[in-house]
RNA sequence: UCCCGAGUAGCUCAGCGGUAGAGCGGGCGGCUGUUAACCGCUAGGUCGCAGGUUCGAAUCCUGCCUCGGGAGCCA
């Protein structure tokens, strides 16, 4: 007999039928003459039901399972007679795959701690939150891509690893094959030509600059893959390596971009909405019980628009104490973002046209002087979940705003030929997709929405 | 990196100067259909590590380690 997953068998119209589930137990509770599994596979939230009693050759060995315990059982599915679920499986045959000693198994039937389970990774996506976690995730990265596909943007694949070493996001991961106990010396530093690349190289903090490269050529880009930064971060929204969705658009300006991110965000959260509803009803019910809600909400409701001269209006006049007060010149703080989408609007925000001071040199220079075409989108609780803008295309102004960032022109030789050959408007932006995941469960920390994630002091699994 | 807070049984925590506790989990036994089942019995701890104060330290002090919350950096 072929194995059915779990959650074929919970969709099916009615119950008659011989299956083989394969799966975890989860509990069991035992009377004399029957025992009650609850089996897991991962493929839903749900476990499923199976009973078995004395007309089982093994019955012993169905009544000692214990949670953590693998099963191949078959058996005919069955109404349920017991209330919390339709169907159950009366067993007929049932195989211990794997036992797990409950004396040193750590997961009990019972919640555990976030914390805990960070402890031991390897286990945790046995757990309710990680499976649902697992899926939520699957399922954003699949909308993501079906956004693009649908609107014809080409899947680009960036280098992880690169040779520039200033692209203005952050500190790099050095990467080396040089032996760090005897390094070649030249000059009285490591000598990189020795290195295995002849140049220092790092991981990527962005994919950026490579999207630019084939937007300029084949319109539509976007990237979608991991990136790092070696920031001493230890926040609950911040790791060492993350997944980032950047997509790059040529004959497109700020607010092309700021449509396209809106249409985007609705997308995918819409799309989530309708493919994993059991598992946002258990984040709603055991993590913010504003979550369902909230993605509804944006899913239906239009973002707000203002630029950071409005914004910081809006802050000034406020009447709330923030810990750092507010003027123009300044980056909006966490406290800032938080209260303009949280309280004032209530709702996802756009931020558009900040300082070029406190911005990055390739973003497009306004006719003001003062500002440049930047966008943020923030969102309730997590603050600023994507960041773009219009890139400058004019090359002379690019290369004053270089030198005035103190960068090197010599080194973005070929990003500067895209101005000087065919150059055209562009923009662009970047997703943090944990955070993504992190907005659409209400998981409070960003280490519990990454299989495996990487922060300061910690990579153990 | 900075500012707070926390580390006591497998897990979640109480105890906060007088010699170690609970619930859950585990083990054993009971129970004819349970829903993180229920009932009874039971085992289980260098109180994060290292110093110090004290007649006496889980409890007070110092340093270190780890974890968490907030901030900065950002996605």
């Amino acid at each position: 007999m072929l194995r059915t997953k779990i959650r074929e068998i919970l969709d099916r119209d009615s119950a008659g039928d011989d299956v083989l589930v394969q799966g975890w137990v989860k509990t069991r509770r035992s009377s004399r003459n029957v025992t009650f599994l609850q089996i897991n596979d991962g493929s839903t939230l749900k476990d499923l039901q199976v009973v078995a009693d004395e007309s089982l050759s093994n019955f012993a060995d169905a009544d000692s399972l214990t949670t953590g315990c693998s099963v191949s059982i078959s058996g005919q599915l069955v109404d349920s007679p017991g209330k919390g679920q339709r169907f159950e499986i009366h067993a007929k045959s049932l195989e211990v795959m794997g036992l797990a000693d409950p004396d040193t198994y750590p997961l009990q039937k019972k919640r555990h701690t976030v914390e805990f389970l960070r402890e031991i990774a390897h286990l945790r996506p046995r757990t309710n939150t990680f499976g649902a976690m697992a899926r939520v995730r699957n399922t954003l990265a699949f909308a993501i891509h079906r956004f693009f596909q649908e609107r014809g943007f080409l899947f680009l694949q960036a280098p992880m690893i690169t040779a520039s070493d200033a692209e203005g996001a952050g500190a790099m991961f050095r990467v080396t094959t040089l032996d760090l106990d005897q390094l070649p010396i030249k000059n009285g530093a490591a000598d990189s030509a020795e290195d295995f690349f002849g140049e220092p190289t790092f991981l990527t903090v962005s994919g950026q600059l490579e999207a630019e490269i084939f937007a300029l050529a084949l319109s539509d880009v976007y990237t979608f893959g991991p990136t790092f930064r070696a920031e001493n971060s230890n926040t609950s929204r911040h790791l060492a390596e993350f997944w980032m969705v950047e997509p790059e658009v040529a004959f497109c300006e700020l607010d092309g971009l700021t449509e396209l991110a809106e249409d985007f965000l609705k997308y995918i959260f819409t799309y989530v909405l309708d493919h994993c509803p059991e598992d946002l009803a258990f984040f709603n019910q055991w993590y913010d019980e504003s979550v369902i809600s909230t993605l509804e909400g944006i899913a239906s409701s239009s973002f707000e628009r203002m630029t950071y001269t409005e914004a910081v209006d809006i802050l000034q006049r406020s009447g709330e104490k923030f810990e750092f007060p507010v003027h123009w010149g300044t980056d909006l703080q966490s406290e800032h973002e938080r209260y303009l989408t949280e309280k004032h609007i209530g709702r996802p925000v756009i931020v558009t046209d900040y300082p070029k001071e406190i911005k990055a040199f390739y973003m497009r220079l306004s006719d003001d002087g003062k500002t440049v075409r930047a966008m943020d989108v923030l969102v309730p609780r997590i603050g600023e979940i994507i960041g773009g803008s219009q890139r400058e295309e004019r090359k002379d102004i690019l290369l004053e705003r270089m030198r005035e960032s103190g960068l090197d022109e010599q080194n973005y030789w070929w990003y500067l030929d895209l101005r000087s050959y065919g150059t055209v408007p562009h923009a662009g932006f970047g997703l943090g997709f944990e955070r993504t995941v992190q907005f659409a469960t209400g998981m409070p920390n960003i280490r519990d929405v990454s299989p495996f994630p990487r922060t300061p002091k910690s990579a153990g699994f």
